[in-house]
DNA sequence: TTGACTATACCGACCAGACGGTATAGTTAT
DNA sequence: ATAACTATACCGTCTGGTCGGTATAGTCAA
């Protein structure tokens, strides 16, 4: 077996827990038995639970920027880094795109265990809103831009569904759109 | 002493530690010391702290939906129920409506005791989608407009500033225009 | 008026179980 | 042999919840 497979598998089945059951359950002793080995060589891997969460946070935080900077590639022009943001913060229900649970999970482990884990997060908002200035579309707009996709997303990890499949595609479009188009 | 004050300040204590120590410190003795009375007396006004976190949703849908409402009706006319939506998701910072503590405070509290609890509040979406619906102004820009606030004071609830104050104010701004704005 | 009884509000000692974390011995791959 | 890895047993603490009890106020028949 690929050994370094596991401290994967182990921030994995961290994620499964907080979405299908909820941070009260993220215990090592649950974290260990979803993730197919004992507390043992969990702790082995992470010292600690709070060493646990600040992993998640760190794998969120590098996979979501490695996400937006893909769509952003691979797509260019004015306004592509604020695509990227929506794309990879909203990718097509049903995609293969599961790094997306990952960012809920972890955000909702940290906020549950100690609101101070966030912090890996809230640090990288400065950096993206200076991305989202210098995009070459109106500022205003692509903030406003991320916001609806960060609504969408956050309501989602709750388990709230503020609208349904087909309404919720021609908002995303909708988001798109308002990149490109200077008038609205 | 006004006995249903009690279980009013139950809830408002228990709000205040959700907010400033997070979920994982949501204790019954916590909750009990920082309302200023024995874990006794919680659980005689409370059964459990499942009761206890159902109270803190009900209180959240009840005020929320009030606020919006006392809104919507000082203003009137198309877009006035997504205006009061706005409005009563981001109150202006230091204003003397904490209703919105109490949104953050429950949901932050029922996800991380159990993501099943959120219900209550899930329940409300559809209603809510009705009523931007039949705002009287484009359905999938009132939705727009809805998102972008859940994105900011979801963002602020976990600690995230997505914005300073100076844009926050600029960005509440622009929400509250494009309600009425039939271009952009 | 008085005494029996009830309802409401609250107290705090206590308990069983769960939790994070430690210690340590054992196993496997190179 | 050694380092990487795993399993099991265990410990102290904390947590949700129980339970027996107290205090106060009100009702009501005699």
């Amino acid at each position: 077996m690929a050994r370094s497979d596991t401290k994967i598998r182990i921030l994995e089945a961290a994620e499964q827990i907080v979405l299908t059951r909820g941070v009260a359950r993220l215990t090592l002793d649950a974290v260990a038995a979803a993730a197919g080995l004992s507390k043992g060589g969990l702790i082995y891997h992470y010292d600690s639970k709070e060493a646990l969460i600040a992993a998640m946070m760190d794998r969120l935080v590098a996979s979501f920027e490695a996400r937006v900077e893909c769509w952003r590639r691979e797509d260019g022009g004015p306004g592509s880094w604020t695509r990227g943001y929506v794309r990879a913060s909203l990718p097509e229900p049903g995609s293969t795109d599961d790094g997306i649970a990952a960012r809920e999970a972890a955000l909702i482990a940290a906020m549950g265990n100690d609101p101070a884990q966030v912090a890996p997060y809230a640090a990288r908002q400065e950096a993206w809103a200076e991305a989202l200035r210098t995009d070459g579309i109106d500022p205003l707009r692509a903030m406003l831009v991320r916001l609806a996709a960060d609504g969408i997303w956050m309501n989602e990890a709750l388990g709230v569904h503020p609208a349904p499949t087909e309404e919720r595609r021609r908002i995303v479009d909708a988001l798109l759109a308002m990149t490109r188009d200077p008038a609205a």
